[in-house]
DNA sequence: CCATTATATTAGTATATATGAATATTAGAA
DNA sequence: TTCTAATATTCATATATACTAATATAATGG
């Protein structure tokens, strides 16, 4: 789940939802991404590092070009989380707390 | 966009994403979910707060208790968001960045 | 009305994060 | 090696958020 969380937080800020849609597209490099966005250098590679580390985008160098492109794995494992949380299912904590509860709903 | 970005915020706690757990097997008050967290009752309420507003939890009253149930719409509308910005679509900012690239990938 | 129960708000604090300026690192070119 | 371009890191600051204690509000029952 902290997995889950922290792929959440990546996606909690415009200029890294923005990124992802130019990487829709296919790979970029860090160059074409600030382009594409108004802010510095130092802060599009802030948000590369917590898209990385995330696991929602890939990264790997190639000659002094880094070259940026989604994880559609781990964009399927979001998705089939959200799916999962959100959904019934038979084990889960509510089946505890619904038993005495306070209140008939 | 900004309304996504408040979702996925919202998804971004560990104590909101077992919340929404306990809710996908139905409504529930706020002490059943209380009950399932070990957490104060202001900070639950402070949590309600936040997935109340992101539009993720539906809350109705219901005499003196708050009956919390999951917005299965707007989970529908995250899902089909993550789906759009990471999947190829013509009309992308990423075209325009991709034209006088400093690299050629 | 008063007491009780359920929930919300306020105030204060501690931690996290977004940002840019300055600097460091890395890789290719001259 | 020296210069230049691309990217990463460090540092400082401003804003946001999670949490609790204390308090306020709302609803029901006596």
């Amino acid at each position: 789940m902290e997995d889950k969380i922290e792929i959440f937080k990546a996606l909690s800020d415009k200029s890294r939802l923005l990124i992802l849609d130019m990487l829709s597209c296919g790979e970029l490099c860090a160059c074409d991404i600030i382009k594409g966005l108004d802010l510095t250098q130092p802060t599009i590679s802030h948000h590369m590092k917590i898209l990385k580390s995330s696991g929602l985008v890939n990264g790997h160098k190639k000659g002094k070009w880094m070259i940026y492109s989604i994880n559609e794995e781990v964009v399927n494992e979001v998705l089939d989380f959200i799916k999962h949380i959100t959904t019934y299912k038979e084990e889960c904590i509510c089946n505890r707390v619904k038993k005495n509860s306070c209140c008939d709903k």
